[in-house]
RNA sequence: GCCGGAGUGGCGGAAUGGCAGACGCGACGGACUCAAAAUCCGUUGCCCGCAAGGGCGUGUGGGUUCAAGUCCCACCUCCGGCACCA
């Protein structure tokens, strides 16, 4: 008697190391060096590798590319499906601090084991091209993408980059000498230094983007953000805003992430206009003089500084202006304020300077301001209008000024409010449409489009119609021009951490060591800059970089006879993730940062499939560098995703929780107070009762019902690793497909996972023999021809398989191959032409159970590599269709006819059923609704 | 407040304007077993009915249509994002 009988049962423990071990000896998947024909290259957004492993929303979106990677190659396409490790940020250099141990030791242990997770998932990446974004080999081509940067200017005219040499210079500068030209050459750079407000983090020691701020606080973390003056690096983002918001146009993206996009470069279109400041307005002959000269020399390209300029998206409501804001730092501030205001307007500026952008951005707080004590003229009234100062007015929008028309702006009407400023209606709702608009409220408020009233000359015109009229005369007269400003603001590109980039730059340094000022950019043999080795990581408490501790031989250079201090700030985590869909494509390129032909042969990207929460940072950026890139003759295509996808997130699973009260007994759900604690409840403690779940126990008693995010201090993340070991890998892919829509929100359910394991160990059993001692092909397997039947079956399974692949639709790709294992489970007879097509399917979702299969079939591996089935148009088509026969609209029969059958067949065929008949008796046929191979509808009267 | 997205059985979810609930989970029943697990087969939206059958059903209220989960209007709820950008 034998111990333990041999069970040959689907065992994924063993077969998945087999098939990942065979892929790899036998480089499956590795892609050439350019495309062979059709080209598809598919993306993952790489991971972060964070000290916890793979959690499962990552496997989510990689299991649909592997599976349209899978299936493309097997359609016989070249396909570029790579993986690597956007391996510099935050959290491993708050390890290092907190451990010791540098960055790069922490950082390489983490790639390892999202490099262990990720092969023992079977992704069909091509491992030669892995990349991270902190190698040495990588970080050269980082900084010589800045040095790209550097090197740029953007000409406004042609809207594109060009080389700085190329940028004209004008001859007063020139005139100025060698200095003065090279620091108007440093002005107009792509990457340039700039002495502003920056937000600056004290707990993570480090300035951070606008992109990270929300709210006032850090997004990571949650820190408070204050603003400070620092010299930083900038990147001119915004002069790309313009193309950036333009070509999303031609985008294959969700609309949502468009959407976020286009409100976040936030394009307004409206006009500039020019008070009179006194104290040429003080009195009307200066004023008419002023008109007079700007009607002939037009409006100034700068404004000058006798007049205040003001931007307003809404020039139709010019006569309504009841005073002017100017935000507290503003540069005419001082001299605007009279003598006798002084005190006030200052004190009032020092404090809003103090507030956090938390405080000054919260709109609960109400409008604070202070008047400056002077007025300007308006330009078309020839009216005084008060200046006020109110921090609700944005120094960098605009012009950091504006005209407050308070019956027509929520944010003016609260200001004129608090104050008792005048309130001048001049729009009034369009009669005729909708008339109960804003003006039938108690409040004078209509921040619609309407008509005009008391507007001068053009009283009586519709808002548009006002605007293109006064926009033309303002700028005839020389008072205004039309105008565009976007909320996007430059990049604020450098941080005061260890862990990133450090940039290629050096700064002068005089005989006493002091900074000149002057700038050096590194020559491309320069690169890669390395980091220095330090034994302390920690950030300061005052903005100076952990590089400035670095030894002299990092931090002194000698070029040309000139001492040079390098810079210290190193470059934000987004650095590396902006172009590391190039670099897989030539990833050991130590020549160039990508091969041109290679670049024209593979790029863009067909699919890039990842999460939402980079709808405006990484994906923003990377359009932006890969613009530049293309200005200057780097890359071929002007945008790099083709085609986006979002997945969806996975919360934990469905929890059920009850409250319990603090004096005892529970409380229903929604009628908790903070004293009452909420406590898991069992599903089978609960039932659903109408709308709500209730207890089973004390039905009055509702219970909350939803899944949420994952966290461990909720204790409901699901790790990847328990659940191949439980299910096998195979059951994990399929799993997080079958879970529903790639794009939707969805919770976990082991549970489910068991439900696709069953079907794997069906899809097992068709093939062997689980009862018989040895691995054996069960007895059912045949070589005969597949019946009629058989084939009706396959081929529609093989149609819905492919175009459900093609839309990204796994689940209803997963529920058919469903369907075609309970349909071929009880057959006698089960031919090889009917299992080896439908192997092939099987192979993208679950592809070590495939190849399993297709070796035990007698085929040679790889079934990775074999051709794909195709849907042959004979067996996708019926002989005969069940048709719906309904009588006003409601079912009341089926017949069976000829699939070709026309309109009169079926209905003759529908009149004849004895139901329909007997329905139909004695009653007035008003019309019949016969549509061939869809349904029959009788329209009856009496 | 503004902008997206979504509301379908006990649960996850299917449905080119044309048979609502595919597929899976769960539950229930049967076969196999000494028994259990596993497996295989079946039932499973709700209500009335022994049954045949009938009625009601896709967040709510209207509308278009022979026909609406799907299209239109208004509203409710949930999720996500943005939030003084003039």
């Amino acid at each position: 008697m034998s111990q333990s009988r041999f069970m040959p049962k689907y065992d994924p423990a063993t077969i998945e190391p087999k098939w990942q071990s065979w892929w790899d000896e036998h480089d499956t998947f590795r892609s050439p060096r350019l495309p062979v024909g059709e080209k598809a290259y598919i993306l993952d957004m790489f991971p972060y590798p964070s000290g916890d492993g793979l959690h499962v929303g990552h496997p989510e979106g990689y299991t649909a590319t592997d599976i349209v990677s899978r299936a493309a190659r097997m359609r016989g396409v070249s396909v570029i499906h790579p993986m690597g490790f956007d391996a510099f940020g935050l959290p491993a250099e708050e390890h290092a601090i907190r451990t010791g141990t540098p960055p790069r030791e922490s950082t390489e242990r983490n790639i390892a084991t999202f490099r262990r997770q990720l092969k023992m998932l079977g992704f069909s990446y091509d491992w030669h091209r892995e990349v991270a974004t902190t190698d040495p080999g990588y970080v050269r081509w980082t900084q010589w993408i800045f040095l790209v940067l550097h090197d740029t200017w953007f000409d406004r005219d042609a809207q594109r980059g060009r080389p700085i040499a190329e940028l004209p210079i004008p001859a007063e500068v020139a005139a100025a000498g060698e200095q003065a030209v090279a620091a108007y050459r440093d002005e107009q750079r792509l990457a340039y230094q700039s002495e502003a407000p920056v937000n600056w983090c004290p707990a993570l020691g480090t300035v951070l983007a606008n992109e990270e701020v929300i709210g006032g606080v850090s997004e990571r973390g949650g820190h408070p953000v204050v603003r400070l003056p620092l010299r930083q690096w900038m990147l001119r983002i915004t002069a790309y805003a313009d193309r950036l918001e333009r070509e999303l146009d031609s985008l294959d993206w969700p609309t949502s992430i468009k959407k976020l996009q286009r409100d976040w470069i936030g394009r307004s279109t409206g006009a500039e206009v020019d008070f009179l400041l006194p104290p040429a307005g003080d009195d009307a002959a200066g004023f008419a003089a002023w008109k007079q000269h700007r009607a002939a020399s037009g409006f100034p390209e700068q404004a000058p500084d006798n007049v205040l300029r003001i931007y307003t998206t809404r020039p139709d409501t010019l006569y309504g202006v009841t005073c002017m804001v100017i935000a507290p730092e503003h540069p005419l501030r001082a001299r605007l304020t009279t003598a006798d205001r002084t005190a006030e307007v200052e004190a009032y500026c020092e404090a809003a300077s103090h507030k956090s952008d938390l405080d000054r951005t919260d709109l609960a707080e109400g409008k604070t301001g202070v008047f400056t004590g002077s007025s300007c003229i308006h330009p078309l009234t020839g009216e005084p209008v008060p200046i006020w100062v109110a921090d609700y007015v944005l120094a960098s929008y605009g012009t950091g000024a504006i005209m407050s028309v308070p019956a027509h702006d929520d944010r003016d009407y609260e200001f004129a409010q608090t104050f008792g400023l005048k309130v001048v209606t001049v729009v009034e709702p369009a009669t005729g449409e909708g008339g109960a608009g804003g003006n039938g409220n108690a409040t004078p408020l209509f921040t619609g489009r309407g008509r005009a009233v008391a507007s001068g000359p053009y009283t009586g015109l519709e808002t548009d119609a006002f605007i293109t009229q006064v926009g033309g005369d303002l700028q005839a007269a020389g008072l205004g021009r039309p105008a565009v400003n976007y909320k996007l603001r430059d990049w604020l590109f450098s941080r005061q951490r260890f862990w990133g980039e450090p940039f290629p730059i050096l700064h002068e340094l005089d005989a006493a060591g002091e900074p000149t000022g002057v700038v050096r950019a590194l020559d491309q043999a320069d690169l890669p800059v390395p980091l220095p080795e330090l034994s302390d990581f920690r950030p300061g408490n005052t903005p100076d970089p952990p590089l400035s501790r670095a030894d002299d031989g990092w931090l002194y250079v000698e070029r040309d006879g000139k001492r040079y201090r390098r810079e210290t700030n190193t470059m934000p985590q987004w650095a590396g993730s902006c172009w590391y869909y190039l670099r897989f494509l030539d990833p050991a390129n130590d020549e160039r940062f990508i091969d041109p032909d290679i670049e024209r042969a593979w790029m863009p990207v067909d699919l890039y499939v990842g999460g939402a929460e980079h709808a405006v940072l990484h994906l923003l950026y990377s359009r932006f560098w890969h613009k530049v890139l293309y200005d200057r003759g780097h890359v071929s295509s002007p945008e790099p995703f083709g085609r986006l996808v979002n997945q969806g997130m996975i919360l934990g699973e469905m929890e059920f929780t009850g409250y319990r009260a603090a004096a005892g007994g529970w409380v229903s759900a929604g009628q908790q107070g903070e004293a009452d604690t909420p406590m898991k409840i069992p599903a089978e403690q609960v039932e659903k009762q109408g709308e709500h779940f209730v207890l089973r126990d004390a039905p009055k008693v509702r219970v909350e019902s939803r899944a949420y995010k994952m966290s461990k201090s909720r204790g409901n993340v699901v790790n990847p690793d328990q659940v191949v070991r439980d299910f096998g890998a195979d059951s994990l892919r399929l799993y997080e497909m079958f879970m529903g829509p790639l794009e939707a929100t969805k919770p976990w359910s082991t549970a489910g996972v068991g439900g696709v394991r069953s079907f794997l160990d069906r899809c097992w059993r068709l093939v062997v023999d689980e009862r018989a001692d040895e691995l054996t092909i069960a007895p059912q397997v045949c070589d005969e021809q597949p019946t009629d039947e058989q084939l009706r079956q396959l081929h529609r399974t093989i149609a819905k398989v492919t175009a459900d692949i093609d839309s990204l639709s796994f689940n209803t790709a997963i529920a058919k191959m469903m369907e075609f294992v309970n349909f071929a489970t009880p057959l006698e007879q089960r031919p090889r032409p009917l299992l080896i097509p439908f192997v092939k399917l099987l192979a993208p979702f679950a592809p070590h159970l495939a190849e399993e299969l297709w070796e035990l079939l007698g085929q040679a591996p790889p079934v990775s590599l074999a051709d794909w089935p195709v849907a042959e148009e004979q067996w996708l088509r019926d002989d005969t269709v069940e048709i719906p026969v309904q009588v006003q609209g409601k079912l009341r029969a089926r017949v069976i006819v000829p699939a070709d059958a026309d309109a009169g067949t079926l209905e003759a065929a529908a009149a004849a059923e004895p139901k329909i008949a007997a329905l139909l008796a004695g009653k007035q046929i008003v019309k019949v609704v016969a549509v061939p191979g869809r349904l029959v509808n009788f329209v009856v009267k009496g």
